[in-house]
DNA sequence: TCTGGGGTCCTAGGACCC
DNA sequence: TCTGGGGTCCTAGGACCC
């Protein structure tokens, strides 16, 4: 039986979810900033047509943020992530073959599901999300994944469609696809947009006819895999499981920039812990550790980068161990006397934490207790939505944290931060 | 003054081995 | 003067995604 994939993704997901808790922002312009307050990472409708660019840094966007009074929000992750299991939970309702792809976007097979029409179900699953969530979403269906991407963004930006489309006849295909750029289909980056252009192909159906093995010698089996889908062959599959990351990190930007070592390690060993209780609740332990640092790539001074890594030997999810090895790490990398902007901590060459194995000589991270320690702090963050329990290692202050000025409450996980209604 | 963060996969090239 | 060939593993970097 061949394969239906439908593909539903939140519009502008971050401002949505703004608008969800705040009404008054509405039918303005909205955009959502990156950490540190830096860039526009989500723009709705109207802060789009005002001229605001994805990616844009604020602050060469003042003119336009006041002239057209631009509603200004800091990243909120918090809230973004829990409105995100609620749209999940939603579409569970309505398949169950369900691959949950970014926060925003999720991919649902609805193979078995046509004798219902798959026009009126997608209809019906985008009412059910925006009624029980309050979030607008836009639903592409097609036999292949890239194609239903395809289809997704034709109902994203065209009215008429009423944020769904299905695109499942030979001929319709073949008709959009000569509609879209190169550039605009899932898988062709930049670089390889400009290739094909260059080489004569610039739309999707000029991708989807060009030969095999040139686009193997040239763009490799992934772009293959991108055409053969174009062609209606289903090459990637619905993900159900999510498997285990590979690599674990936490890099920021800080508030400001940091020259004392001290304030370095309070942070490293910050972004260590984060990426420790992201290591054990995979249940994995970390067999190596990278450590960056980075001053001001937009200034006029010298741009420094320099990172350091090591094998742990055996592997560990043991957050003062990690923090050690991260500190002797930073030692080789820091410089005295520059200006840092930014940090960073990757783990790596993970093993199930089943396989952990004792220490011979080294009884300083051994045994049950620091295992049982680990396991309490990370319940009562969890349980309490917090991280009231921390390493002393991380600094009280930390003075060098990102800016965070326009900050809505987390008003789905927080009691006292619920949303307050006045009558 | 102010410029994000977290991932995956693939390839090329070097080191090393027999 | 002439100086093999094939395999594996590791790392760095590129390209892409949201």
């Amino acid at each position: 039986m061949d394969k239906i994939f439908a593909l539903v993704d939140c519009n502008c997901f971050y401002v949505s979810c703004e608008r969800v808790f705040n009404p008054s922002v509405r039918n303005k312009p909205v955009v959502v900033l990156s950490n540190n307050d830096g860039c526009a990472i989500s723009r709705s409708q109207e802060a789009k047509a005002a001229g605001i660019a994805m990616g844009a840094p604020i602050f060469k966007c003042q003119d336009l943020v006041k002239k057209y009074g631009v509603e200004v929000f800091s990243a909120n992750f918090v809230l973004y992530g829990d409105m995100s299991n609620r749209v999940m939970a939603v579409l569970g309702q309505f398949t169950p073959n369900l691959e949950v792809y970014s926060i925003d976007e999720a991919f649902l097979s609805l193979q078995g599901f046509e004798q219902l029409g798959l026009e009126s179900y997608a209809r019906k699953i985008r009412s059910s999300v925006y009624k029980q969530t309050g979030l607008p979403v836009s639903i592409g269906v097609a036999p292949t994944k890239t194609l239903a991407k395809v289809a997704n963004h034709y109902a994203k930006d065209h009215p008429e469609t009423q944020g769904t489309f299905c695109l499942m006849e030979e001929k319709d295909i073949n008709h959009y696809l000569a509609k879209t750029q190169v550039r605009e289909i899932w898988g062709i980056g930049k670089e390889k947009a400009i290739f094909l252009e260059r080489n004569g192909i610039h739309n999707a159906f000029e991708l989807k006819n060009a030969p095999d093995e040139w686009i193997k010698k040239y763009l490799t089996v992934v772009t293959l895999r991108t055409v053969w889908e174009l062609r209606g062959i289903s090459c990637l599959s619905l993900e159900e499981v999510s498997p285990n990351k590979k690599a674990i990190a936490t890099t920021r930007t800080f508030g400001y920039e940091v020259s004392r070592m001290e304030e370095m390690e309070e942070a490293v060993a910050a972004y260590v812990s984060r990426s420790a209780e992201k290591l054990r609740r995979q249940k994995s332990l970390a067999g190596h550790i990278q450590v960056y640092v980075e001053t001001n790539p937009f200034k006029d001074t010298p741009f420094y980068r320099n990172s350091a890594g090591m094998k742990i030997n055996p592997p560990t999810a043991y957050t003062p161990h990690l923090i050690d090895i991260a500190k002797g790490l930073l030692k080789r990398i820091y410089r005295e006397g520059l200006r840092y902007k930014a940090c960073g901590v990757i783990l790596m060459d993970f093993t199930a934490q089943t396989n952990e194995q004792e220490y011979l000589f080294d009884e300083k991270y051994q045994g049950s207790s620091r295992q049982r320690l680990m396991e309490v702090m990370d319940r009562y963050n969890r349980q309490s939505n917090s991280s009231k329990l921390f390493l002393a290692a991380e600094g009280l202050g930390k003075p060098w944290y990102m800016k965070q000025a326009h900050k809505s409450k987390r008003f789905t996980t927080r009691w006292d931060e619920l949303l307050e209604v006045k009558i």
